[in-house]
DNA sequence: CGTTTCCTTGACTGCCATCAAAAGTGGTGG
DNA sequence: CCACCACTTTTGATGGCAGTCAAGGAAACG
């Protein structure tokens, strides 16, 4: 199915992506905002229970994505944004020369495709790292809905805001850091987000591979690889591959921040 | 209009540039969006006439800001956001060693502190970095006049969603560029800011210091200075303290964009 | 079961941070 | 007007952290 240039062997660029079969497009399943499981993480976070039943008013589509398969990519037509339901995606930009650059990684509850509205076009790829499941809402009735509602366009533009902030860390991050600080910064960060979602704060499986966790942090593979084995020398995790043990979180707490507020 | 250097021949020139018109104005009345000089680069940007002013309903205030002072600070209360009229800020994030990170700088037309929605606090400093002029336009009126036009209302979420892109290829830099890249990223995207201000693109006055550049940039002060002598050695450039010249735009367009699409 | 991808570890290199010194710039007040 | 001070900038010398190159092993995949 590589629609795109097969290359021999040896190329070590993630392109194989592209094997995406164009939107199998299942039936789409009404969902309501009102019951998800997910209110208090996603769009609904922080309205009341009678502004809740106004989202209701959206018409979603649900729909499933495989591991590997791209939910947009920078360029496309920004039409919808999109809520992760389960699974995890990471976003991120090509660059000239082949490689990308990671720039956030989406778990159950958080929003994507915000960056999409500045110029009309998607700014970035949507990727999912595991089997997962979405939701569509179309901003052009998201928009309708809140010229009704003060405070869901309170919530709709503190979602944004809420994405400059994230930002703004991500800066200090690859601004001021060393590699343990950015790894250390990038654990705890997946370490509060599982504990939102219900998980455990101390034990996790992370679905991204090193790669990309060093094209976020700014550094290569090779030093997430090594600094995992630092952290576990100074035992402060238990590492297994992707499964991830923080044997001490206040340990790795202060190390990061030492250097941010 | 130019209303820039035309150089005389060998003096090492100075404070050329952006020298705002030369009204003292000490009268601060009413301004309106309908008829102010930036409002193709600021919050108008995007709205037809008529919609344009719907904008004059907001009751700003202008307030000038002296050099070195802070417009405002991070955990102060949000109500407000901010256009430049005249003059530069930077904006920064206070790390806990007391360092500073500076996150982004900003030039007449350009919004500040749409960070603060968020939290509903200011997430980062504000501080001019020469005399300058700002309109505070309160948010909870912008909102409220929003609810009432849907172009607004985009109008608003386009500009938050700018900052996202912005900061996107910030990252990008930071993450994975080396010095001479980033330093020719960020001064060609000062050249195209001044452009669209109607200076020239090859030669401007830069009104921040060499650590506010490499802070924003991810490298020391040294590295800094070090990058700007390489590029006068390589006759991209001519440096004299904050005064820039550019060369040979083309080259400098294309070392950096070897990485950036 | 072979192939590909992912992860780890080692050896070496290089870019940039650090430390240090000197010269230039601007502002202040005697 | 000039001395003085704080700040900024440049340049050199040195060292360290992380990048690069390389190889081997483990896991995932078809």
């Amino acid at each position: 199915m590589n629609a795109t240039i097969a290359r021999p062997a040896a190329a070590p660029i993630h392109f194989i992506a592209t094997r995406e079969e164009p939107s199998p497009a299942p039936a789409p399943l009404t969902t309501l905002c009102s019951s998800c499981h997910l209110k208090d993480l996603c769009l609904p976070c922080g309205l009341a229970g009678d502004e809740v039943q106004r989202l209701d008013g959206l018409k979603f589509s649900r729909r499933k994505i495989k591991a590997g398969q791209t939910l947009y990519r920078a360029g496309d037509g920004f039409h919808n944004i999109y809520a992760v339901r389960s699974g995890t995606f990471k976003s991120s930009l090509a660059l000239a020369d082949g490689r990308e650059q990671v720039s956030g990684f989406h778990m159950a509850g958080e929003l994507m495709g915000l960056d999409g509205l500045a110029q009309g076009r998607h700014a970035s790829n949507a990727t999912a790292l595991e089997d997962a499941e979405i939701c569509s809402i179309p901003y052009a009735q998201l928009a309708e809905l809140s010229s009704g509602s003060t405070s869901l366009q309170m919530v709709v533009g503190r979602l944004m805001s809420r994405e400059i902030v994230r930002e703004h860390s991500l800066m200090v991050l690859l601004g001021s850091m060393n590699a343990e600080e950015r790894l250390a910064a990038f654990l705890l960060n997946i370490s509060q987000r599982m504990k939102a979602r219900g998980y455990s704060a101390h034990e996790f499986h992370l679905r991204m591979t090193r790669a990309e966790i060093g094209s976020y942090l700014g550094m290569k593979l090779e030093t997430v690889s090594r600094t995992f084995s630092a952290f576990q020398q100074q035992h402060l995790l238990e590492v297994d591959k992707r499964h991830i043990r923080i044997l001490d979180l206040p340990a790795l707490t202060r190390a990061f921040e030492m250097r941010v507020q």
